[in-house]
DNA sequence: GGTTATTGCGTTAACGGTAACACAAAAGCC
DNA sequence: GGCTTTTGTGTTACCGTTAACGCAATAACC
């Protein structure tokens, strides 16, 4: 039953002052050998537990970093943890989570938290357009970083670097299959029009439609939520209207199952009755039973990449200007769009066989 | 721009002394009306935000508790770690997320981190039986709860609260399942051995066996490591044996998928062939073309649990023996067991229609 | 061998808060 | 009106580290 041992207490025991006690554990000093050998082995003997509190407070520095994220739920952002924090972990940082559940009002009260903790930086998954609060951050010079949604103001654009798939391309590939497979009432489901994302997914899915000289028809366009509520809906409006599309872009995989339920409730079959394509390529959807084809990217990587950004600033590494990295997207054609007509010929089956845990 | 403002900043402008700033910022103490006013309107005007590092120090409380977890890829523990989450930040305190990634020998070092980072207590989700971490932590006095893991040591059991389903009655009610609708010939795949959930769950459906006069045949009992990689392999094994199984119940749902994907490639139908039975209800298992029979628990809630219960100790209003929380597993029943025969009725329909985010 | 550099270590002061103690002023009491 | 109690505030110490500085002892140099 050791009682909080301290460097004190080390110094106590080994005869020395408690700063001699600071250098030799923290190497990198001045000190002799025998000393520095003495003092380790006490300090294992005594079960010594460094008290980071303390260091933080005279380093301002605590290796933590704060993750604000929407929900862990969605096997999206699931996916996007686990590659920060192992990247994280292997930079010697740990992660302080933050789940808004959608509330973007309560973003405020984490990140002065999180301030109030002392992270030496923020990864925002949660950003909106536009958002004050990172504005603010942003002005302060806080060390942050953005994955996956944007914020177009001009100040943050410059100071806040950003990771994410190009959303844009993403949406063209998911259109532009529907197109080839010979479809022209394509279906739209689109994600809240306050995220970059959506509005990014949405314009790609119309320049597919303008690249291929077809028109883009406001009916055939709905504002969704990304939860699956809003894409079951929006299934059951399309299969409504008196002329329905014959293939569905929805803008996330969470729509898009809930696509999938509507057409199916309402007597349909996927992809005979109906083409489907979703966004994300989440975990379960590439299942036998729903083999849904969707847009993939790299998730874990851009976690993994947002944590090497924001490490370098804190640590200095990198100054200058914040960089955009953009990633590619990738289609991924499962089942749930049919098989190619009219010659198309399909140049990506590369798929993901070696996701799941 | 404002630069790191302190108390004693504060302290400066209104004309008072800095511990004056301290309990006018912190309430509760002898202080007037009228200065409290000053000193709150002088800290807001700065943007005044506390240095939690600094009031750590001397309190010795950090309102934050650490979250060790295998990880949260699995649908299971992302659930928990929201009802975790979410419960934590409603009671003032922050989780730092330890994903071990099934590498139990890591656990020790997450511990000693986060006691160094001064974490006010420790939720285990990933102890194992006899976990000589825990053990330590356990005789040290620490505070932490287990959750889903269960440790048999007595010194742990008599010590640390532990929250966790009846998996001894889940294992029956799952195996008692397909007894009823007519199967003797029932495969199990087993979790790790090493894990107290995959032996009770184990234990539960020899005892349904039992119960039911049926003898518990050796070759009928695989051991799996809760991957889906296992129930797959498990489910190959079982439909290479001359008397093969006619139904199998996997520990988890993730084996059960695998095997589900390996009675599919064998050419067999489920349930029409072969009958399934899995364990956890994750999200998606749900989903048409899957519709997966297992067995329920409450996940979220026993997240939520946890932290009432660690947090009710550490704070000190819970004192005394160790508690044990058993909650009670619930039968599924979706499609991938056929529906009844010889007269079986079905008891409970309940299902969870309302679980996807 | 004396002067200068380097090495090894101790002293002291932060870091930004809270808490124990002290003490004057105000309030309560008879 | 003098005594005690309460109220409001300042002084000082401390939480466990690191860092700046100082200064002997040793090493290096010509």
């Amino acid at each position: 039953m050791d009682k909080k041992i301290t460097i004190k207490d080390i110094a106590r025991m080994a005869k020395v002052s408690h700063t001699t006690v600071s250098r030799a554990l923290n190497d990198k000093s001045r000190i002799k050998d025998g000393t520095k050998e003495k003092i380790l082995s006490i300090a294992r003997e005594l079960n010594y537990r460094p008290n980071f509190i303390a260091r933080s407070l005279v380093m301002r520095r605590t290796k933590t970093l704060g993750l604000v994220i929407t929900t862990i739920a969605n096997p999206f952002y699931t996916e996007l943890s686990q590659g920060i924090e192992t990247t994280a972990i292997r930079l010697g940082y740990n992660i302080i989570l933050c789940s808004t559940n959608y509330d973007l009002s309560i973003e405020k009260q984490y990140t002065d938290m999180l301030r109030s903790k002392g992270v030496d930086g923020i990864i925002f998954t949660s950003a909106h357009m536009g958002d004050p609060n990172i504005i603010g951050l942003a002005e302060e010079g806080f060390p942050m970083v953005l994955v996956n949604r944007r914020t177009y103001h001009p100040m943050v654009r410059e100071k806040i670097d950003y990771i994410g798939v190009d959303n844009i391309r993403g949406g063209f590939l998911a259109v532009e299959h529907l197109i080839k497979l010979g479809h022209s009432r394509i279906g739209v489901i689109g994600g809240s029009s306050e995220s970059s994302v959506g509005f990014e997914r949405l314009e790609g899915g119309k320049k597919a439609l303008a690249a291929h000289g077809l028109e883009a028809v406001g009916d055939y366009f709905l504002e969704g939520d990304f939860l699956k509520g809003s894409g079951y809906e929006g299934g059951k409006k399309f299969l409504k209207m008196s002329e329905p599309p014959t293939a569905i872009f929805a803008a996330n995989d969470y729509m898009a199952l809930g696509t999938y339920q509507a057409v199916v409730e309402e007597g349909m079959r996927i992809p005979e009755d109906m083409a489907l394509v979703g966004f994300n390529d989440i975990e379960f959807t590439s299942m036998k039973g729903i083999e849904l084809t969707t847009i993939g990217q790299k998730k874990y990587e851009m976690g993994a990449m947002a944590v090497n950004t924001l490490v370098e600033r804190i640590e200095g590494r990198k100054t200058g200007p914040s960089v955009e990295t953009i990633l590619e997207p990738e289609l991924i054609i499962r089942k749930t769009c049919g098989f190619y007509s009219k010659g198309y010929q399909i140049e990506s089956q590369k798929g993901t066989m070696n996701n799941e845990p």
